[in-house]
DNA sequence: CCTTTTTGACCACTC
DNA sequence: AGAGTGGTCAAAAAG
């Protein structure tokens, strides 16, 4: 066991994005499926790395549960409004960077602006089914229905109050950019990835935070079952703010954060995270392996729902200090989560459930108003959680309707072979040790004009027409000699106004500093500018234009992988 | 004493 | 067929 390893195979993501310079929480959630499970697809949900989030909530303790532990994260609100840079940096370096859901839910909540209402009705319950309970205990994310599917959040890092709003998802590499924004279709989780960029966008631009959310998921998105939630771990007492317990993300709701985020100082904060147990995600688990994967740095530990006749597993991959890197919920709960004692949750009554619950129906205001921040990635089951999917607009999964009504809504649409194939990953990327080769889109309200500004210097080489985009791509190289970063820009087939971004590779010098500018720049920046933490992927950036016209608006940032595996 | 975690070993799958 | 890897089992240990 033990070995380390290096880092996962970089999926290709897209992220979706739109940051308003105001707020920035950035959340990220990725649904990611990876390629592991042959046929199932998997949509995941990074978190970002602990450190973010831990920073974020110190807090209060955690939660013990069970087999996991419980994190919740509560976000009090900090207030910190980053400037375009900041935004940027914060987003962009997935690790450091991405501010976890959770982290980004808990500064809209805290932010004064956060507070508006309710997402989109696509985010909200309808959408997730009524959510369920929501996770509590160990993981951050929530197994949802079908087979295998992965949600991964990333939390990356907690901002300050301030949020933008701005969310990425990363698309698998199955996915395209364009075709997430443009396919009606529905996304892994159950919404159209049009509604869910318009959700998530909605909100960022009216919460005014910046939600970071990175979804993997395989390419088959639409089969994407479960649904996971991340909470944030967040138990401190004290807190001022609210904290909340968030259902918990797995792990390690706690998330470390390095960096970032800049004027947050995530010790302040509140809240606190459990190292050891898995974010509490509602359901109780019962580890009964751990090992060390190849191609994972850190040990992959084994987790069933203790609950009898319940098939549901999760895969937690912890680095060296405790922090999720990534969870893997697998299978569908076949029961609604346990009632969790408000210790776990840190508040009150209902704890992660609720915001599980709260977060998949798009109830942002909800959390806000209860407490922290919670994440909420959860994958499987339970989902009710499901949020994430709703997020990234994905669907499959069984158990976001599980949850509550114990039936998922669209597992019946979908094959169910997709189902059970996919799994949801929720992972918290180790902030500092692993690099984020997923492409992101990013949702902007910048200007087309902007998105190519991104401070770095790009030489048109190529256009093209993409099938089911009445939108040529354009291709750009970056004219620094030496450098093959290489970026692809469209627009979204249905919302003309929406760029989609795609950065492939890493920059290997800094931002020419002639260029720098405003809006955008912090979006490019923020995939790019931080080489070091900037995985050699590809990252897309979607701008919707339309949202802010030129003033960016802090909006919530979801990023979707997808990973298909075949 | 019960529950949960740890950990080495075993089994299955893939290349 | 063998090696490598992932997942699970189950005994032992810990709380």
């Amino acid at each position: 066991m033990g070995e380390r390893e290096e880092e996962p195979p970089p999926p290709s993501t897209t992220s979706f994005s739109t940051s308003s310079s105001s707020s920035s929480l950035p959340l990220k959630l990725t649904a990611s499926s990876s390629s592991s499970s042959s046929s199932s697809l998997r949509p995941t949900i990074t978190l970002p790395p602990r450190t973010s989030i831990e920073t974020l909530f110190n807090g209060g303790g955690g939660g013990g549960g069970g087999n996991s532990s419980g994190s919740g994260l509560g976000l009090s609100g900090l207030g910190f409004s980053p400037g375009p840079m900041t935004l940027v940096s914060s987003f962009f370096n997935d690790n450091d960077d991405c501010k976890s859901f959770s982290q980004l839910l808990a500064g809209a909540m805290t932010s004064p602006a956060a507070q508006r209402p309710s997402l989109p009705p696509p985010m909200a319950a309808e959408d997730a089914g009524g959510g369920g309970g929501g996770g509590k205990d160990d993981d951050k994310s929530f197994s949802g229905g079908c087979g295998e599917e992965e949600f991964r959040f990333q939390q990356n890092r907690p901002t300050g109050l301030a949020i933008s709003p701005s969310s990425i998802f990363t698309v698998p590499p199955g996915l395209s950019p364009a075709g997430f924004l443009d396919s009606p279709g529905q996304g892994p989780f159950g919404m159209t990835h049009q509604q869910a960029l318009a959700q998530v966008t909605a909100q960022a631009a009216q919460a005014h935070t910046h939600v970071h959310i990175q979804a993997d998921y395989s390419s088959s998105l639409s089969a994407a079952p479960a649904t996971s939630l991340t909470q944030l771990p967040a138990f401190t007492t004290n807190t001022t703010t609210h904290q909340q317990v968030p259902p918990s993300i797995p792990d390690s709701g706690v998330v470390n954060q390095s960096s970032d985020f800049s004027h947050f100082d995530q010790r302040s904060q509140p809240s606190s995270f459990a190292v050891d147990k898995p974010a509490d995600d509602g359901y109780n688990w019962r580890k009964y392996g751990q090992k060390q994967v190849k191609g994972s740095e850190f040990p992959r530990s084994y987790y069933k729902c203790t609950f009898s006749g319940c098939p549901v597993k999760k895969k937690v991959e912890r680095s060296l200090d405790g922090q999720v890197t990534e969870i893997i919920y697998k299978g569908q709960h076949n029961h609604q989560p346990p009632q969790k004692r408000a210790k776990d949750t840190g508040n009150s009554n209902q704890g992660n459930p609720d915001f599980a619950s709260q977060v998949q129906s798009g109830n942002l205001n909800k959390l806000k108003e209860g407490t922290g921040l919670y994440l909420m990635s959860r994958k499987d089951q339970e989902s009710s959680q499901a949020t994430p999917e709703h997020l990234s607009g994905t669907s499959d999964s069984e158990e976001v309707g599980d949850a509550e009504t114990g039936v998922d809504e669209k597992d019946e649409d979908e094959p169910e072979a997709k189902r059970q194939s996919t799994e949801v990953r929720v992972s918290e990327p180790a902030s500092s040790h692993r690099t984020v080769t997923e492409p992101r889109i990013i949702v902007q309200t910048t200007s087309e004009v902007d998105l190519l500004d991104d401070g770095y210097r790009w030489r048109k080489y190529g256009q093209k027409v993409v099938k089911g985009n009445p939108y040529p791509r354009s291709y750009y190289k970056c004219t620094t000699v030496g450098c093959n970063v290489r970026k692809h820009v469209e627009r979204a087939s249905s919302d003309p106004k929406a760029v989609i971004t795609t950065y492939e590779g890493k920059h290997n010098h800094d931002i020419p500093a002639a260029k720098t500018s405003s809006h955008n720049t912090a979006n490019s920046i923020a995939s790019q500018s931080k080489p070091d933490k900037v995985l050699p992927e590809k990252h897309s950036l979607i701008n919707n234009m339309g949202l802010g016209n030129n003033e960016q608006q802090p909006i919530a940032r979801l990023r979707l992988k997808e990973e298909q595996i075949t």
